[in-house]
RNA sequence: GCGCCCGUAGCUCAGCGGAUCAGAGUAUUGGCCUCCGAAGCCAAGGGUCGUGGGUUCGAAUCCCGCCGGGCGCGCCA
């Protein structure tokens, strides 16, 4: 790749020049205005102040000591950055290393096969998912997907609640709508769900003979009934998981009282009150966490705790967390439980990403109920108002932890202002030019690539070479919302393209090199789409 | 009150291991279809990067204060 061979010019120039200087961390940039060229350093800059020389003298010096074949002669601009325009053969060759991988492009197997795991969604099943599960479906699924395009191999895993008092009130509150009950009545039952979907379970409940007076047969309904509706609505989001993960099973093999003895002996944990505490407040945490409640159950944190030992020792040593920021203070609760353990867990194991709450906006007003849900906005509805792939492709693309608004008549029109047709009209473009072509795209693996001597066509190339690279940051930084803004960038660059030149002109030669080009724009269009699990479509 | 996150163009948001970083989309205005899809393209206007200090040759980016918003702060999960 022409980088490495700038990467290691440079390191040539330098052990000549600074050899004191030659370990320096060299970072290549590349410039947002193609003037700048392809690739940028500021090594100068850094150096000058250890060298205690004028950068800009630094940088002609190094520019001077450079060569290589496939970039021109670097120029120095600006306070001493240094700048390397790649030949035009160079830049192109892309186009053909797209057409050879495939749908492996901007794949890479850096992982080796070591284990990731992604853990999102975990929504109790005590209702339909609403929206911030969707944003966590779209964004946990997408990292996941970036995990495994770097070489990991990754498990999707979604942990449930299926034991503690949400489930209570659950069958508390379907109970009462099969009596008749509704809420607001005083025999409702205390903080009882009372959305529609609670009449819904009650009415199925009834009409497969179930007895009123049984809670354990209603809660095992309910369950059931709620986990076979939100794995419809996943499905409906083309999200699928490898493990679900049951809270209940952590309590059935040992694995709470395990954790509770493990800290007691290691002497983290103290009685007071009636209760038992652990000394979070040794591993940062601003007051220490009760562990045993006085009445003998145990807090929500230890079977967290169990489940991330479980996670350890299940050989993951790379965990990410999805989860609303509305969870945050349980990040070093379990942190410091993991540490008290002593099982030679890392500090900051796992890795969180945290994301804010949607705000869903249609015609101009907050929206926040849902018919179904009673109070929030489902994924379900939303799928329905603006169909799948807007809604991966919107709940994808903010940063997880800015705060999002949903702009349902955006992402409803199909038209114009709309990012994600954007990008598929795109890919429908260029295959509707292949369609009328109607020659075989294999012939184009050895197109004249030689004869594409535009602006375009060269800016075009720059940014199809930029796409590995914006996969493996993307992927370390657990940031989707690069790949939907690449995705937007080089859908608007081989918009204009388009714009501008024919595609299918007379010149055999310079005909098949535009087509090159664009079946790569197409294949790293569906590769990029298919990440973020939005469909690339042929027609629109 | 304490902790974490956020404040960038009218609106929705990128950029934040300092420089080549004042950006994109949208909205507004003006152009471009006899011609591979106008669901598109080209162009213009529009911002003291919340605010006040500090560090630096250089700050949207790093540090501190303040203002504004979000979320946490249970023997709930």
């Amino acid at each position: 790749m022409s980088k490495t061979e700038i990467e290691s010019a440079l390191r040539r120039a330098l052990q000549r020049i600074a050899p004191e200087q030659a370990g320096a961390p060299i970072l290549l940039e590349r410039p947002k205005q193609a003037g700048h060229g392809d690739f940028s350093s500021n090594i100068a800059l850094q150096l000058a102040k250890h060298l205690k020389r004028n950068p800009r003298e630094l940088a002609q010096e190094i520019a001077s000591a450079l060569s290589g074949d496939g970039f021109e002669r670097p120029q120095v601009a600006g306070p001493g950055f240094i700048n390397f325009h790649l030949k035009s053969g160079a830049r192109l060759a892309v186009i053909r290393t797209v057409l050879e991988k495939g749908s492996r492009y901007g794949h890479s197997d850096a992982g080796k096969g070591t284990p990731v795991q992604v853990e999102f969604v975990s929504a109790n099943p005590t209702g339909p998912l609403h929206v911030g599960h969707g944003r966590q479906a779209a964004l946990g699924d997408a990292i996941a997907a970036l995990q495994e395009a770097q070489g990991h191999k990754v498990t999707r895993e979604f942990y449930y609640n299926d034991a503690g008092s949400q489930i209570d009130k659950l069958a508390w509150s379907v109970q009462a709508r099969a009596k008749g009950l509704r809420p607001g009545d005083a025999a409702w039952p205390e903080e009882g769900y009372a959305g529609e979907y609670i009449e819904d379970i009650a009415r199925d409940y009834k009409s497969t003979g179930g007895e009123l007076a049984e809670l354990d047969a209603i809660r095992r309904f309910a369950v059931d009934y709620l986990r076979a509706e939100q794995d419809l609505d996943l499905q409906a989001f083309g999200v699928k998981f490898d493990v679900y993960y049951l809270e209940s099973s952590l309590y059935t093999e040992g694995k709470v009282d395990a954790v509770v003895k493990g800290l007691a002996a290691n002497g983290k944990t103290y009685e007071k009150d009636g209760a038992l505490w652990l000394r979070t407040t040794d591993y940062g945490d601003d007051k220490d966490r009760v562990v045993r409640k006085s009445d003998g159950t145990y807090t929500y944190f230890v079977p967290d705790v169990a489940y991330h030992v479980t996670k350890w020792q299940r050989g993951f040593r790379r965990v990410i967390n999805v989860q609303g920021t509305d969870h945050h203070s349980t990040i070093t609760r379990v942190r410091a439980g993991l540490q008290a353990l002593g099982l030679g867990i890392p500090k900051d194991w796992p890795d969180y990403v945290l994301h804010s709450l949607v705000k869903v906006m249609r015609g101009g007003e907050e929206v926040k109920i849902s018919k179904r849900a009673g109070s929030y906005v489902t994924v379900r509805d939303l799928i329905d108002w603006v169909g799948r792939d807007a809604v991966r492709f919107f709940l994808v693309s903010r940063k997880a932890d800015s705060e999002f608004v949903f702009d349902v008549d955006l992402a409803r029109q199909k038209s114009d202002e709309n990012p994600v047709y954007y990008v598929q009209y795109a890919h429908a473009r260029v295959c509707s030019v292949f369609a009328q072509w109607g020659g075989d795209p294999a012939s184009l693996s050895h197109a004249p690539l030689e004869k594409l001597a535009s602006e375009r066509e060269s800016a075009l190339a720059r940014r199809l070479e930029e796409f590995p690279e914006m996969m493996a940051t993307a992927a370390r930084e657990a940031a989707p919302h690069d790949v939907a803004f690449y995705l937007r960038e080089l859908a608007a660059q081989f918009h204009s393209y388009y714009n501008a030149e024919r595609i299918l002109v007379e010149d055999e030669e310079l005909r098949s090199a535009r087509l090159a080009l664009c079946a790569a724009v197409r294949q790293t269009l569906a590769n990029g789409l298919s990440l973020i699990g939005v469909s690339a479509p042929e027609k629109m």
